[in-house]
DNA sequence: TAAAAAGTGGTCCAAATGGTCAAAAATTTA
DNA sequence: TAAATTTTTGACCATTTGGACCACTTTTTA
């Protein structure tokens, strides 16, 4: 972690801190920050503690590399609304791409929630700067199809709340989802 | 605690009792179950934790007591919807009444979600049991409504998920809310 | 293949934390 | 007001946990 390290990162060290985060992901989706431990994180990596300790330099720094990450795929979708493209299909594009996201990385959304929920003490400054800047970009473009006619009009942001609350809901609220839809046609 | 304790409770339990939950509802909806410690719980009350074991056996007791007082709460208004009344007006009035609860009651809201975020350790049963039973009749007041034609087909139980998923986002992710709003008109 | 570098893990430590306990203080009851 | 009961708290304990240390092993490099 020391600003001395060669920027290409050894096969060792590329596997090494891979596994410790997929660990670490599990763990963290499941227990939040506080309640995971590293000898939990250890154990799931198949690594010792303190060797999880030589990758990474502490508990929160594992966290802290994991939610960046998980940042930028969380963006992406967003990123491919094209200004150019048809409304309705940019929007039900990027409402699948979502829903598909909750569906395929629920540990991901998971801990991207609890951040948030707790105050987002690691992230807020991402979320008011670099997300804050592509999401006023992509409701300027809700707003430019409202102004052409082509879109009914809806105030961008709370558009944006309402999908991403809607598609994350079942990957976030799964064991209530599951809980409530048992035994009912989904 | 005990068993033998007579059904009425002194005045100074009642207010004791009372200001433990509500510090226990600020501590633990910031920090969680795990994340939160007695002794912050004990500060935010202006008591001792000795003093705090005393009304509870442990920190695990007043989360459940606290758990449980709030999913009665949110339960509330799904029991008013009423089958005799207007489809919309029902609808909406529930819409209106979770999206109350999301800016009066954050705290409750927050603590509510990091539950099941966290697999509903504590309420998993009370989930499919009493909220199942209650949401499956409301479902099946749609599904009459939809029936006799004063409704548009739609699935009940992913209806309500996303008055849910929506009205609670406000609550849930108020951090994010208010770093994206910033500056912009909501 | 020898030296240097990178990687590993057993052991230990200090701080945090949930919880106990007995004695003191306050309150209620007789 | 004296005895009984309830409430409060300071001191203490056991466990967990993040992290440091250092000797040892493996891998890379010259």
């Amino acid at each position: 972690m020391s600003g001395s390290q060669p920027k290409t990162l050894s096969r060792i060290q590329r596997e090494k801190r891979s596994a410790i985060k997929q660990a670490a992901l599990d763990v963290f989706s499941i227990y939040g920050l506080r309640g995971a431990t590293l000898d939990k994180i250890a154990q799931a990596a198949g690594l010792t503690k303190p060797n999880i300790l030589y990758y990474y330099a502490s508990k929160d720094d594992i966290y802290f590399d994991l939610l960046n990450g998980l940042l930028d795929d969380w963006v992406a979708p967003l990123r491919k609304i094209l200004k150019t493209g048809d409304p309705l299909h940019e929007i039900l594009n990027y409402m699948r791409a979502k829903l598909a996201m909750s569906r395929e990385k629920p540990r991901e959304s998971k801990l991207f929630a609890t951040e948030i929920l707790h105050g987002a003490p690691l992230t807020q400054d991402v979320l008011s700067t670099s997300l804050k800047e592509i999401l006023d970009e992509k409701v300027a473009i809700i707003e430019f199809w409202i102004a052409e006619g082509r879109l009914a009009p809806v105030n961008g942001y709370h558009l944006f709340f309402s999908i991403w609350s809607m598609t994350q809901h079942y990957a976030d609220f799964d064991v209530q989802v599951k809980a409530l839809l048992q035994g009912a046609q989904a």
